[in-house]
DNA sequence: TAGTTTTCTGAAAGTTATTTTCAATTTCCC
DNA sequence: GGGAAATTGAAAATAACTTTCAGAAAACTA
């Protein structure tokens, strides 16, 4: 099932519609591997559909997320961001905090010890943020 | 040097001043191991220092931040959280989704990882954050 | 598939947390 | 102590969401 399908079904289990809207949007989000931010999203679904309004997009954006199909992402800028969620593959980020640029990464070394630490204090992980903030390796040399 | 020792010489060197609401503030942050809003410290202040404004906490907490003898923490829930530096010690968070419960943790093998991670993308770390969500022991035996 | 019910949408207003402004006050450096 | 420069608290301003509401669209129902 791709994931227009699993979006849809997510919306009929929750007594939702499907609209024009929610087609557009979704289709932007996954056609894309950037990190999106509500206000980024708007502004491009804007380029082609001038009557689109931010509320929407918003709150697709908190379904999509609700859905799986989206991670909110937070990197202390201020404003969330989301980020489709590519199946059977975790990565964390590295944030350059110059130029604002990100790296994704996996080290399933990392996701292995956090196992562990939650078992030492007997919690159950849902979710997990891992991210490191720093230099890029250009701003790092213009620095 | 202890901290109070070190938050005035950090604002000797940026021509800032010493003042009677900033050492309050220090002391009042210093003298608890909890991950404070500015809210929250605003709201206790309040009760010895009736006339204490919440920009001059606010303001006092990024003073600090910027000093380095705070970390600013954001959990996702809209609202920044601040917590003293222990020198030579670092922790992350677990956090409890239901009832907001923090634990810190300990992992040194998580930051060689991290370093190894760096390296890998010749990228030069400043800060990171790593956050485990999900139920505390209580919050999971209720669910 | 027409009618009815329910959900959606977009614009605008409302929130919430944080930041800035500004006039009065307080420091710090002679 | 005098005076420039920074600080304070209250209030206004911002920024990023979030909610409201009336008209529009989708989904259900007979």
């Amino acid at each position: 099932m791709d994931r227009v399908a699993t979006f849809n079904e997510f919306l009929r289990e929750k007594g939702l519609k499907n609209t024009s809207q929610r087609m557009l949007i979704l289709e932007a989000f996954l056609n894309s591997d950037s990190h999106y931010s509500t206000e980024d999203l708007y502004l491009k679904l804007r380029q082609d559909n001038p009557k689109i309004g931010y509320a929407t997009v918003h709150r697709t954006l908190k379904l999509l997320a609700e859905s799986g199909l989206a991670i909110e992402l937070n990197f202390g800028d201020g404003q969330a961001r989301f980020e489709p969620v590519h199946e059977a593959e975790h990565h964390d980020h590295l944030v350059c905090t110059k130029c604002g640029l990100i790296i994704e990464f996996e080290e399933p070394r990392v996701e292995a010890l956090q196992n562990e630490v939650a078992k030492r204090y007997n919690f159950m992980i849902q979710s997990h943020r891992h991210e490191l903030y720093g230099l890029c390796q250009d701003c790092a040399k213009k620095a």
